[in-house]
DNA sequence: CCAATATTTAGACATTATCCTAAATATCTA
DNA sequence: TAGATATTTAGGATAATGTCTAAATATTGG
Protein backbone atom coordinates (compact mmCIF):
# COMPACT_ATOMS: atom_id res chain seq x y z
CA UNK A 1 0.00 0.00 0.00
CA UNK A 2 1.62 3.23 -0.98
CA UNK A 3 1.77 6.43 1.45
CA UNK A 4 -0.92 9.30 1.20
CA UNK A 5 0.09 11.62 -1.61
CA UNK A 6 -0.18 14.17 1.07
CA UNK A 7 3.39 12.71 2.15
CA UNK A 8 5.22 13.07 -0.91
CA UNK A 9 4.04 16.58 -1.36
CA UNK A 10 5.43 17.44 2.01
CA UNK A 11 8.13 16.02 1.25
CA UNK A 12 8.64 17.83 -2.04
CA UNK A 13 9.66 20.63 -0.31
CA UNK A 14 13.46 21.56 0.95
CA UNK A 15 12.62 23.50 3.74
CA UNK A 16 10.73 21.07 5.08
CA UNK A 17 12.78 17.89 4.04
CA UNK A 18 15.76 20.15 6.61
CA UNK A 19 13.08 20.13 9.45
CA UNK A 20 12.66 16.79 9.40
CA UNK A 21 16.55 16.19 9.19
CA UNK A 22 16.65 18.43 11.92
CA UNK A 23 13.94 16.37 13.92
CA UNK A 24 15.59 12.96 13.14
CA UNK A 25 18.45 14.70 15.57
CA UNK A 26 16.35 15.64 18.84
CA UNK A 27 13.42 17.02 18.98
CA UNK A 28 13.09 20.49 19.02
CA UNK A 29 9.99 23.46 19.86
CA UNK A 30 8.44 25.14 16.79
CA UNK A 31 10.76 28.58 17.69
CA UNK A 32 13.80 26.39 17.90
CA UNK A 33 12.75 25.26 14.63
CA UNK A 34 12.05 28.03 13.42
CA UNK A 35 15.28 30.45 14.27
CA UNK A 36 17.26 27.69 12.32
CA UNK A 37 15.61 29.28 8.87
CA UNK A 38 16.21 32.38 7.63
CA UNK A 39 12.41 32.50 6.63
CA UNK A 40 9.22 34.47 9.13
CA UNK A 41 8.29 32.01 11.35
CA UNK A 42 4.88 32.16 10.19
CA UNK A 43 6.21 30.50 7.10
CA UNK A 44 8.13 27.33 9.38
CA UNK A 45 4.92 27.37 10.98
CA UNK A 46 2.87 26.50 8.05
CA UNK A 47 5.53 24.00 6.75
CA UNK A 48 5.27 21.98 10.36
CA UNK A 49 1.19 21.96 9.66
CA UNK A 50 2.08 20.60 6.08
CA UNK A 51 4.30 17.50 7.93
CA UNK A 52 2.23 17.39 10.59
CA UNK A 53 -0.84 17.17 8.29
CA UNK A 54 1.13 14.12 6.22
CA UNK A 55 1.98 12.94 9.36
CA UNK A 56 5.59 12.87 8.85
CA UNK A 57 5.76 14.54 12.70
CA UNK A 58 4.05 14.84 15.76
CA UNK A 59 3.24 17.34 18.05
CA UNK A 60 2.86 17.43 22.17
CA UNK A 61 1.91 21.16 23.85
CA UNK A 62 4.69 21.91 26.95
CA UNK A 63 3.05 24.85 28.69
CA UNK A 64 3.49 27.80 26.65
CA UNK A 65 5.40 25.85 24.07
CA UNK A 66 4.70 23.17 21.18
CA UNK A 67 7.20 20.90 20.80
CA UNK A 68 7.93 18.50 17.59
CA UNK A 69 9.09 15.32 16.77
CA UNK A 70 9.56 12.49 13.62
CA UNK A 71 6.32 10.37 13.96
CA UNK A 72 8.16 6.85 12.77
CA UNK A 73 5.25 5.11 11.21
CA UNK A 74 4.97 6.27 8.10
CA UNK A 75 8.58 6.14 7.13
CA UNK A 76 7.93 2.42 7.44
CA UNK A 77 5.57 2.94 4.34
CA UNK A 78 7.99 4.74 2.36
CA UNK A 79 11.03 2.70 2.51
CA UNK A 80 8.48 -0.54 1.86
CA UNK A 81 7.05 1.50 -1.29
CA UNK A 82 10.33 2.35 -2.82
CA UNK A 83 11.62 -0.73 -2.39
CA UNK A 84 9.02 -2.60 -4.05
CA UNK A 85 9.57 0.25 -6.71
CA UNK A 86 13.07 -1.32 -6.65
CA UNK A 87 12.58 -4.80 -6.69
CA UNK A 88 10.22 -4.76 -9.95
CA UNK A 89 7.61 -7.63 -10.55
CA UNK A 90 3.88 -8.01 -10.21
CA UNK A 91 3.29 -6.77 -6.32
CA UNK A 92 5.37 -3.56 -6.55
CA UNK B 1 23.65 11.88 1.24
CA UNK B 2 20.43 12.93 0.34
CA UNK B 3 18.85 12.10 -2.89
CA UNK B 4 18.65 15.22 -4.93
CA UNK B 5 15.71 17.65 -5.12
CA UNK B 6 14.77 17.31 -8.42
CA UNK B 7 13.85 13.53 -7.22
CA UNK B 8 11.39 14.60 -4.67
CA UNK B 9 9.83 16.98 -6.87
CA UNK B 10 9.69 14.65 -9.06
CA UNK B 11 7.69 12.01 -6.90
CA UNK B 12 5.58 14.42 -5.18
CA UNK B 13 3.17 14.19 -8.54
CA UNK B 14 0.50 11.07 -8.79
CA UNK B 15 0.46 10.35 -12.24
CA UNK B 16 4.19 10.13 -12.35
CA UNK B 17 4.43 7.57 -9.24
CA UNK B 18 1.57 5.65 -10.97
CA UNK B 19 4.42 5.69 -13.95
CA UNK B 20 6.80 4.55 -11.90
CA UNK B 21 4.49 1.60 -10.35
CA UNK B 22 3.51 0.79 -14.22
CA UNK B 23 7.52 0.75 -15.45
CA UNK B 24 8.25 -1.62 -11.95
CA UNK B 25 6.33 -4.59 -13.48
CA UNK B 26 7.61 -4.26 -16.91
CA UNK B 27 9.29 -1.53 -19.15
CA UNK B 28 7.27 0.41 -21.89
CA UNK B 29 7.14 2.55 -24.64
CA UNK B 30 6.31 6.39 -23.84
CA UNK B 31 3.05 5.71 -26.31
CA UNK B 32 2.11 2.66 -24.43
CA UNK B 33 2.55 4.16 -21.17
CA UNK B 34 1.04 7.57 -22.35
CA UNK B 35 -2.30 5.74 -23.62
CA UNK B 36 -2.89 4.16 -19.81
CA UNK B 37 -3.35 7.76 -18.77
CA UNK B 38 -6.63 10.18 -19.72
CA UNK B 39 -4.05 13.17 -20.41
CA UNK B 40 -2.79 13.89 -23.44
CA UNK B 41 0.44 12.31 -24.51
CA UNK B 42 2.37 15.27 -24.16
CA UNK B 43 1.17 16.18 -20.36
CA UNK B 44 2.83 12.16 -20.41
CA UNK B 45 5.76 13.06 -21.98
CA UNK B 46 6.09 15.83 -19.86
CA UNK B 47 6.34 13.55 -16.54
CA UNK B 48 8.67 11.39 -18.27
CA UNK B 49 11.12 14.07 -19.02
CA UNK B 50 11.02 15.11 -15.26
CA UNK B 51 11.27 11.37 -13.98
CA UNK B 52 14.20 11.04 -16.52
CA UNK B 53 15.97 14.11 -15.18
CA UNK B 54 15.63 12.98 -11.14
CA UNK B 55 16.97 9.74 -12.39
CA UNK B 56 14.20 7.76 -11.68
CA UNK B 57 14.14 6.19 -15.33
CA UNK B 58 16.18 5.68 -18.11
CA UNK B 59 15.35 5.12 -21.73
CA UNK B 60 15.97 3.85 -24.75
CA UNK B 61 15.35 4.53 -28.87
CA UNK B 62 14.15 1.14 -30.26
CA UNK B 63 13.79 2.33 -33.86
CA UNK B 64 11.09 4.09 -34.08
CA UNK B 65 10.14 3.85 -30.49
CA UNK B 66 11.21 4.77 -26.70
CA UNK B 67 11.33 2.17 -24.08
CA UNK B 68 11.66 3.74 -20.55
CA UNK B 69 12.58 1.43 -17.80
CA UNK B 70 12.86 2.15 -13.91
CA UNK B 71 16.83 2.98 -12.91
CA UNK B 72 17.38 1.10 -10.24
CA UNK B 73 19.92 3.18 -8.40
CA UNK B 74 18.10 6.18 -7.02
CA UNK B 75 15.89 4.28 -4.71
CA UNK B 76 18.82 2.68 -2.79
CA UNK B 77 19.31 6.07 -2.00
CA UNK B 78 15.91 6.99 -1.04
CA UNK B 79 15.47 4.18 0.94
CA UNK B 80 18.78 5.00 3.13
CA UNK B 81 17.70 8.51 3.03
CA UNK B 82 14.18 7.47 4.65
CA UNK B 83 15.95 4.89 7.05
CA UNK B 84 18.20 7.52 8.43
CA UNK B 85 15.30 10.18 9.34
CA UNK B 86 13.80 7.28 10.45
CA UNK B 87 16.25 5.75 13.06
CA UNK B 88 17.36 9.48 14.11
CA UNK B 89 20.90 9.67 15.65
CA UNK B 90 23.13 12.40 15.10
CA UNK B 91 24.50 11.13 11.63
CA UNK B 92 21.01 11.31 10.03
C1' DC C 1 12.52 11.23 -50.84
C1' DC C 2 7.60 11.60 -48.78
C1' DA C 3 4.09 10.37 -45.97
C1' DA C 4 2.96 8.20 -41.68
C1' DT C 5 3.92 7.12 -36.88
C1' DA C 6 6.25 8.10 -32.31
C1' DT C 7 7.79 11.39 -29.26
C1' DT C 8 9.23 15.82 -27.58
C1' DT C 9 9.15 20.88 -27.28
C1' DA C 10 6.85 25.47 -27.09
C1' DG C 11 3.54 28.71 -25.53
C1' DA C 12 -0.61 29.75 -22.97
C1' DC C 13 -3.75 29.29 -19.10
C1' DA C 14 -5.56 27.84 -14.62
C1' DT C 15 -4.33 26.03 -10.25
C1' DT C 16 -1.50 25.54 -6.44
C1' DA C 17 2.34 26.69 -3.30
C1' DT C 18 5.45 29.69 -0.92
C1' DC C 19 6.40 33.64 1.30
C1' DC C 20 5.37 37.86 3.59
C1' DT C 21 2.96 41.02 7.24
C1' DA C 22 -0.70 41.54 10.40
C1' DA C 23 -4.00 39.74 13.40
C1' DA C 24 -5.75 36.01 16.39
C1' DT C 25 -5.23 32.31 19.93
C1' DA C 26 -2.97 30.04 23.88
C1' DT C 27 -0.13 29.97 27.88
C1' DC C 28 2.72 31.78 31.45
C1' DT C 29 4.18 35.19 34.99
C1' DA C 30 3.84 39.05 37.89
C1' DT D 1 -6.27 39.90 35.45
C1' DA D 2 -2.83 42.35 32.33
C1' DG D 3 1.12 42.04 29.77
C1' DA D 4 4.60 39.26 27.58
C1' DT D 5 5.95 35.21 24.94
C1' DA D 6 4.92 31.24 21.69
C1' DT D 7 2.47 29.67 17.89
C1' DT D 8 -1.02 29.56 14.40
C1' DT D 9 -4.25 31.60 11.11
C1' DA D 10 -5.69 34.94 7.51
C1' DG D 11 -5.14 37.55 3.37
C1' DG D 12 -2.54 38.80 -0.51
C1' DA D 13 1.56 39.06 -3.91
C1' DT D 14 4.63 36.23 -6.67
C1' DA D 15 6.47 32.05 -8.50
C1' DA D 16 6.06 27.22 -9.80
C1' DT D 17 3.41 23.26 -11.74
C1' DG D 18 0.22 20.53 -14.66
C1' DT D 19 -2.49 20.53 -18.46
C1' DC D 20 -3.80 21.63 -23.07
C1' DT D 21 -3.16 22.42 -28.33
C1' DA D 22 -0.05 23.19 -31.98
C1' DA D 23 4.32 22.79 -33.93
C1' DA D 24 8.87 20.53 -34.27
C1' DT D 25 12.07 16.45 -34.43
C1' DA D 26 13.18 11.52 -35.28
C1' DT D 27 12.47 7.15 -37.49
C1' DT D 28 10.32 3.86 -40.57
C1' DG D 29 8.46 2.04 -44.93
C1' DG D 30 6.93 2.48 -49.67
Amino acid sequence: MSPHDSVFRALSDPTRRRILEILAEHDLTAGDIASRFPIAFASVSHHLGILKGAGLVASDREGQYIRYRINTTVYQELVAYFMKLFAGGADA
